[in-house]
Parts: structure tokens; sequence; C-alpha cells
DNA sequence: ATAATAATGCAATAGAGTTGCAATAACGGT
DNA sequence: ACCGTTATTGCAACTCTATTGCATTATTAT
């Protein structure tokens, strides 16, 4: 058998059918260094006839089903991004979000982050389960 | 001379005008233990004669002053808070953001964040100024 | 090929935050 | 204590992101 493209299988391996809409998103995610807004993946597939709620839809779709994560960008939009990917192909859930302070685009950047969070020493009563960290600079493209 | 209450002298301090608004508003952050919403100060505050847009205005304000700062929460919306003071009355930089999962409030905790930040190995070309700790988990109110 | 079910498109709506402008208040100088 | 300058405030209208309801269409298991 004829061997698949990468979005294809990947949302057959997640459970969720195969639309050509989702195969288009997910191929702009794919194709991405940074996380994107609804509206940067809006221009960069305008031509197709892909509904702005559906397209809402579908991000949400992939960050249910763990395919995809979204960061609130600064200016306070949902940014979306897959899942970091590891040497051996397989997702990692460690990552920084680095945040361009010219560009605003916003990087998932695979640092090792666990065990790394100091605890809130005089602070009772609060348990942490998980992490974000947000790095703020300049990426390459900026300087 | 009498001691003028506290918001006042911060305000005076910090090169404002003293206006009411600002009073009212500076009296509230400095009240509460999580950073707050416009609508949370809004509510907080309900019976006095201050418009919405004013709110937003003295908040932009406190933040480009650096009495306060912002804090984009994870429904996409800015809460606002002062920076945590040390023992010594000092403001302290350095702090972690904590989400509750529960109730989503978002804490401001004086963790020691400097230095902790791990560089990314092999990620060239970017360059880090500051960065923003976010702790999720369980807040002292919701177990 | 067909039925069951999920995905999609469209219209209307919600909600946070912003802009322009005229009215008002704060405050340094007299 | 008053006055003029300048910043602050309130109001109306607006922008933009995102959501909801519902009828239509497409996907997939059988």
């Amino acid at each position: 058998m004829f061997e698949k493209n990468k979005s294809e299988q990947l949302l057959r391996q997640y459970g969720l059918k195969v639309t050509s809409n989702r195969l288009l998103v997910l191929d702009v995610l794919m194709s991405s260094r940074t996380a994107l807004s609804h509206g940067e993946i809006q221009k960069k597939i305008q031509g197709s006839r892909l509904d702005k709620v559906t397209l809402y839809r579908t991000l949400d779709t992939f960050v249910k089903h763990d395919i995809a994560h979204k960061v609130a960008s600064e200016d306070r939009n949902w940014l979306y991004a897959l899942h970091p990917i590891d040497e051996n192909d397989s997702v990692r859930n460690d990552h920084a979000h680095f945040i361009c302070d010219y560009c605003e685009r916003i990087y998932c950047l695979p640092v090792e982050t666990r065990n790394t969070v100091p605890l809130p020493e005089s602070e009772e009563g609060f348990v942490i389960r998980t992490h974000e960290y947000r790095l703020h600079g300049v990426c390459p493209q900026c300087h």
C-alpha cells in the first residue's frame, strides 16, 4: 500500500476523521516554526473555502485531542502550535515558549524544564501540577 | 504633618496625579491576593461613577509606570496585579504566576526565579531577556 | 450503496478592549 | 485662594476575536 501523507497518518492515529480542512490546517501548523494565530492561519490558506468558525473548531479539536496546544499571546489572542517533536519522533511535553519582543512571534523551544521549577518557599497550600515557561527576548529573525 | 494614606503616597512617588479613580483602583489592587481582571475590578467598585474606559486607561497607566503588571489569563483576558513586595518593602521583580486549575485565579508568588531558567541547548540565535514562570495547580481555596 | 454520525458553513451574537472628542479635574505658579 | 495649562475622565461608537444555533454536507463503518 502507498504511504499516505504525514498529516493523514497523524489524524488517523488520533482517531479523527480525515477531512480536507483538517489536512489543510495540519499542514500549515506542521510547516511553521512559530505558533500561529487564527488570523495568521487564515491568511496562509486564503483561497480555500474554509469558514472562520470551522477553523476555530478545527483548532479546538486539535487541542482537545492533544495534537496541538494553544498559548495565549501577549496581545490576548490564542496561538496554536503542534507539540515539539524529539529526535526520536516522540512528543515532548516539556518545552518553553519563546516570545520575541520585536515581532511578537512565539516559538516552542524544546527546553528541558522538568525539575527545574523551584517551589515557592513560604507559600503554603499551593499544589503545583504543571508549569509553563515563557521566555522573552529577541528571536533569530530580529537581530 | 499627617501621614497620607498609602495609595496616595504611592501615586506621588511614581509622579502620577492623585485622582479619586486612581486611589480607588489602587486600593482594590492592594487588597487583593490575586491578579484581577477589568471585570472583577469593576464589580468590586460598582457604585462609584468610574467608566469602563477610564478603568482600562488607569490600569494601563499603572502598568506603564510599573506600579502594576499585567498577566494574560488562561481565557485570554488581562489580569492586573501590583508587584509583590519584599519583607523589606522593596519590589521583587522575580515572581511566578500561579494559576489555579479550578477557580482559574492567578496569584503572584514571590519565587526565586533568577538563574533558574535553563537556556535552550541546541537553539541558536534566541536571546533571552526576561521570563515568566506560570505554575498550574490547585490553590489553597480549592482543596 | 446506505445509514448513522460528525464536520461544515452561514448568520447572528457575545464580550473584551479601543478610539475620538468634548467636558472636567488636578496642580504649579501667581 | 484663584487661574490657566495640561492631564484625566465619561460617553458613544466602534473594532476585533471568538462563540452559538441550526440547517446542510461529508465521512466512515457496515
